[in-house]
DNA sequence: GGTCACCGATGACATCTGTCATAAAGCCCC
DNA sequence: GGGGCTTTATGACAGATGTCATCGGTGACC
């Protein structure tokens, strides 16, 4: 019997997916949590085989649960299912060891294999997904840019934002410019929203 | 036995949801849909008792496919299903005769009994969002201030804001103004995301 | 040691943007 | 018919923003 974690902070969906998987005879959701922190002490004390994690937890990034969890408890397999299914969350997650990842748009039928191939060691990751995260590459953004670009997303002024990153104002209109041009935005607004959809801010 | 057509254009979410009701002996979820146009054909096709409906469909607003559906299948009560809990799309959804609206944040639990209720005619609003709807009231914008406001949104320059609105440069500027001193934001971008948080565009 | 990329900063310049005053046209309401 | 609001527009001005050249410092790599 493969026992598996739920996390999702969206209670609907959360007892949802535990419906559908309840269908399952090798499976039994051991443990449903709604938070970063819940997962990670639910994790430690039942030892899951599984953890199915939502990409956006309200306190932590799916992906930081996801490591935090590898540390703590190794033997714990980790798989992201996600809303938006944007290259660079893809990237990112594969980088930090989690093993399967999921949009939510997939077919529901195929979440209990998936569940069962990543307890068994295996990876799945999402055909299409994986052709836009390689199609895309990664992204040309320094770091400070990255910083200050997603500083710059709340629509904040330039003064703001230097304030915000401890930067002179002309620092920062040197990094934004520079994002921009990189991005072929026609602004730092422009750039922040095509950050966004990449899933690099 | 009361008979629901669920749309959502989230695959696993939608298998999921229907894994949930299926649970219950006095509801039957008799079609699926993932888009807008699908659902309105599905429901003029199998005439359901209770349309549940994600906001977000690819095509179409869930409110705008409710709309319809009430013209076209007046005996089709509908209840809308979302992600972010928005005053604004509450007041809007009301506004087009939707009888219940439920985050997805909610209880798994309620589900079905909010389904319950729609089916016999009654209204359900989640209690939190319905506080907030009427704690935050209505937008103050215009009409035409919020068209251009969400031109604005994705980032473009004055310039292309008033190609796409066919109106003059100044206008726009005028309008983007008054949108942005009525939020109190420092600038169009602060003013869009703002509004954007309030559910007004 | 030299090259290169990144970080942080300054100064100058042109352009974009926000703000305000003003005005004409249309509509609704009393 | 007048008052008020919306829509659309123009002109003027100050300040914010984008762009570019240039500089010094740091760390990585060959």
């Amino acid at each position: 019997m493969i026992r598996v974690l739920l996390a999702d902070d969206e209670h609907l969906i959360r007892g949802a997916m535990a419906a559908l998987l309840a269908l399952e005879d090798d499976l039994t959701v051991t443990a449903q949590a709604a938070t970063g922190a819940e997962t990670l002490s639910m994790a430690r004390a039942l030892h899951p085989d599984v953890a199915v994690i939502d990409l956006q937890l309200p306190d932590l990034d799916g992906v930081a649960v996801a490591q935090r969890l590898h540390r703590d408890v190794p033997a714990c397999r980790t798989m992201i299912v996600t809303s938006h299914g944007l290259p660079g969350h893809l990237r990112r997650a594969l980088a930090a060891g989690v093993r399967g990842f999921l949009p939510k748009t997939a077919a529901a039928e195929i979440l209990a294999g998936v569940i069962r191939t990543v307890a068994a060691g295996g990876r799945y990751v999402d055909p299409q997904l994986a052709a836009e995260a390689i199609s895309a590459g990664e992204s040309p953004l320094t770091v400070r840019e990255t910083d200050v670009l997603i500083l710059a997303a709340s629509g904040a002024p330039i003064d703001e934002i230097a304030r915000r990153a401890s930067l002179s104002s002309g620092t920062v209109r040197n990094y934004l410019s520079a994002a921009a041009g990189k991005l072929g935005a026609a602004n730092r607004h422009e750039a922040a929203r095509l950050a966004r959809e990449q899933g690099w801010i």
